[in-house]
RNA sequence: GCCAGCGUGUCGGAAUGGCAGACGAGGUAGACUCAAAAUCUAUUGUGUUCACGCACGUAUGGGUUCAAGUCCCAUCGCUGGCACCA
């Protein structure tokens, strides 16, 4: 016989695949649809991860098996192209990222064909490419009509050596990520996205969809639903009220001072005002140089200045209070302005106690001259609410703001709106002209897409803006409506732009007319199933979730809510238990692994390494154990004795259950035990040492969706002119699963003493009458008192004796 | 600090409340070989016993149950996410 050699094997499978187009996928809306989707990958210029493959090994499974079961599955790929790497590249190497972009993906189409996997490539789609931003594009004007997208100046974190803007992600220790700079606030106008109009919908729909519970609760904290009440504070001797935010209204009494945010614009109204405005100018300059990561570094000093001049006054408690400003409230939640209570909120204690500021308990309990008390209790020194609980005085006291017009009862969220403009070149172009007589003028659709254009270096301008800015011909234009000169915009989309809606667009990809048709959309959507990384939880799948439910609104797509069910993998560490990377030296290409051991086991390696949700460490000897495997699976083919489809007696049970848990564990990401399951299979053929066609015929079936080219080439070899890939699903039958005859382990008080062969099905009352004539009974209960006989029919006995 | 999850042999990991350690890796012994690799066979939680066996064992302490890795309470440790969010 040939040995193993996989490389020929695999070559020869993919090609037919390939001509054949197997796994291209037909527009027929008669067939029960699957719509399994991966995250499509961001083409680097590493290429593909030894973690690329683990989701998208679990999910083409599912997709090589639904198929057998006679699904009309769509399995699509594409790539996520717009993005920093290729544009940082561009900068030191002056070559077009489009080009670096082409490469990779060139790169990571072969890695990807030569791991086997069941896409459908004729419906690859590509974000970078005009044809597909076109809609980007497109999407982004229907945000802007509907008043979802707007203009907004505001503080981001700016590198002053490379004069860009960075996202949080780039800023590492306070320190721009590519250049070390210590990197400052700076005030930019920004596109914005009101994804926060969506919040409740976001929080609230997850009801109705199968993610994974860990996903649901991270994106409920990340939205950060919280219930309390506005309270207006007037400012003494002013028409000012100073409006705050506060989840406790009921300790309202106790609050003896207040706080804004360092940037609360009331502070420059007021200036004229405030007596110690220069201490006040010198804190705020501090806390505008403060990076993000400094202020939270600093979280246990309280740092504030007193406004001296301006006096809040209570109304409630009918005091006038002190009023500080302290960077521990942030401008950007609530109102950026605190009622503090130090006696009942540990961050307004620690203040308190820096500044001597007066603690009042207005809730009973807790210790205070320790810490604040936040938990439950009377209501205390509160006339209008005492001796009610904190729950009670919550409605009672929103009731009262509520009457005398002095607040009200709010809703909050944490999420905020979407910064979605970047000073970058690698991205959409945002299609709109800034126009002196008409302002901000959108693009008639007619003229998108809206390309990008040649452009001489990468890098941004002297003030931080678009490398985009410098083409002067580019953003000279004229006005869609007036006909006027006007300006381009020149920021362009974030890289989540692309991946916001590319689902969509696997459904139609060529299509120029629309981004994808209404009849293809209505029977594809939704994405039954969706797998991709954790990471990208409160990111991408929020971000894609608000743009599919504005695409609802607007009545281009025909539900909710685009993805059915989510699930996420674990990351996939180095050999040393670390993150891979190069400076570790810990990097698995899989390319070497294809080469050296296969697809085949490169896949099955993946599935076996363990649980799918979970982190894991790579190791070379599980693959190489792994290859063993398919050696042995190979050589099977030496044990058919018999030319019999019909499976062995003594090998039926085994079978039977193998096909009832590989199909399940498949289903359930549980490569690692339908893996387990098929090395057993193995195991048993060769203690048989002998097997019939039909033995080795269904082993190949199960085996299919996780080692295909492996399986389709025994498969041809013993004469089968069909492919598997072609072939049902093999069905199992309960009743063959389990033997006739079970073994019961005996507990006596608990411990398992002896065993009981009997057949099976029999009833409780049967079990035990057999039981009592056994030896094992008799010696254990033997000058003891029986308590207590449990039978669990087919399963166990318990016996308890005192 | 908050939220979610995890803790099982030498290692990766299995176990709808019902025989803990499936499957794999590694180790040990043997077969084949001049030898090695590969392959095959056996063995492999700890203690104890010549042995059948017995006792112990799923982070720690308690609880519920005929029965707990699994459920409950507390503690410790780890991972991921969030974090001066009022």
């Amino acid at each position: 016989m040939k040995p193993y050699n996989f490389t020929e094997i695999e070559k020869k499978w993919q090609q037919i695949w390939e001509e054949e187009e197997t796994f291209k996928v037909m527009e027929d809306h008669t067939k029960e649809k699957d719509y399994i989707l991966i995250e499509f990958p961001y083409p680097s210029a590493q290429g593909l991860h030894v973690g690329h493959p683990r989701s998208y090994t679990a999910l083409d499974i599912v997709a090589r098996k639904r198929r057998r079961e006679g699904r009309n599955v769509l399995f699509p790929i594409g790539f996520d192209s717009f993005g920093l790497p290729a544009e940082n590249y561009a900068i030191k190497t002056k070559i077009h990222p489009q080009v670096v972009t082409e490469e990779n993906i060139g790169h990571y189409t072969r890695q990807l064909k030569s791991i086997g996997f069941s896409f459908d490539w004729s419906r690859c789609v590509i974000t970078s490419e005009p044809k597909y931003y076109k809609w980007t594009q497109w999407i982004f004007l229907q945000l802007l009509k509907h008043g979802l997208a707007y203009k907004h100046k505001m503080d981001i974190n700016f590198c002053p050596s490379c004069k860009v803007g960075l996202a949080n992600e780039e800023v590492v220790a306070g320190a721009c990520e590519r250049c070390g700079e210590t990197v400052v606030r700076r005030e930019k106008e920004q596109w914005m996205l009101r994804i926060t109009n969506y919040a409740q919908r976001l929080i609230d729909d997850l009801d109705d969809v199968d993610y994974l519970d860990r996903i649901k609760a991270q994106q409920t904290h990340w939205i950060g639903r919280s219930q309390g009440a506005t309270v207006f504070f007037p400012i003494v001797d002013t028409e000012e009220k100073l409006e705050i935010y506060t989840t406790r209204p009921d300790t309202i009494y106790g609050a003896t001072y207040m706080v804004m945010a360092p940037e609360h614009p009331l502070i420059d109204e007021y200036k004229e005002r405030i007596k110690n405005f220069d201490a006040v100018e010198d804190y705020r300059h501090e806390a505008k140089h403060k990076s993000d990561f400094e202020r939270t570094q600093l979280v246990k000093e309280k740092t504030g200045v007193k406004l001296e001049g301006l006096v809040a006054f209570n109304p409630i408690s009918e005091e006038e209070i002190p009023i500080y400003i302290s960077d521990y409230v942030m401008m950007e939640y609530g109102s950026g302005a605190i009622m503090a209570v130090p006696a009942h909120d540990q961050r307004d204690y620690e203040f308190a106690q820096a500044f001597g500021e007066n603690i009042r308990p207005v809730v009973s309990g807790g210790d205070l001259e320790k810490e604040a008390y936040t938990g439950e209790g009377e209501i205390i020194n509160s006339p209008l609410i005492n001796g009610l609980s904190v729950d009670d005085a919550i409605a009672k006291m929103i009731r009262i703001l509520e009457e005398r017009d002095l607040g009200k009862e709010t809703v909050q969220y944490k999420l905020r709106d979407w910064i979605f403009s970047r000073q970058r070149f690698w991205g959409e172009p945002i299609p709109v002209v800034h126009c002196d007589a008409c302002g901000i003028v959108p693009l008639p659709e007619s003229e998108l897409p809206l390309v990008l254009p040649e452009v001489e270096s990468y890098e941004p301008t002297e003030d931080g803006s678009s490398p985009l800015a410098k083409i002067t011909d580019w953003v000279q234009t004229t006005c869609p409506d007036c006909g006027g000169p006007a300006e381009r915009e020149t920021d362009t989309m974030p890289q989540w732009a692309g991946s916001c809606w590319y689902f969509l667009r696997y459904l139609d990809p060529d299509n120029d007319k629309e981004f994808a048709s209404q009849e293809n959309i209505n029977y594809w959507m939704n994405v039954d199933w969706y797998n991709g990384g954790m990471e990208h939880t409160t990111l991408h799948l929020l971000y894609s979730r608000f743009w599919y439910k504005f695409l609802y609104d607007i009545g281009v797509v025909p539900t909710k809510e685009p993805y059915a069910k989510r699930t996420s993998h674990g990351f996939i560490l180095g050999e040393d238990g670390q993150k891979m990377s190069k400076s570790r030296g810990n990097v698995v290409n899989p390319d070497d692994i294809v080469k050296n051991y296969g697809a085949d086991t490169l896949r099955i390696y993946e599935m076996f390494i363990g649980d799918f949700e979970k982190a894991v460490t790579w190791s070379t000897n599980g693959v190489a154990g792994v290859k063993r495997f398919l050696d042995r699976v190979w050589k099977i083919q030496e044990l058919v004795t018999s030319d019999s489809l019909d499976y062995s007696k003594d090998l039926e049970i085994l079978i039977h259950q193998s096909i009832e848990k590989v199909g399940h564990d498949y289903e359930n990401l549980k490569g690692n035990t339908a893996v387990a399951q098929l090395m057993t299979l193995v195991n048993a053929y060769y203690q048989k040492g002998s097997i019939t066609r039909g033995d080795l015929e269904v082993l190949l079936l199960l085996l299919n969706p996780v080692a295909p080219h492996i399986s389709e080439e025994i498969y041809e070899a013993l004469g089968n002119e069909r492919q598997i890939s072609a072939v049902p699903w093999p069905s199992f039958d309960p009743a063959k699963t389990v033997e006739d005859q079970v073994e019961l382990p005996v507990q006596v008080n608990g411990k398992v003493r002896f065993r009981l062969t009997l057949p099976r099905g029999l009833s409780k009352e049967e079990v035990e009458e057999n039981l009592r004539e056994t030896q094992g009974f008799k010696e254990y209960t033997e000058d003891k008192d029986v308590k207590k006989v449990i039978v669990v029919p087919d399963k166990l006995i318990s016996i308890v004796v005192k």
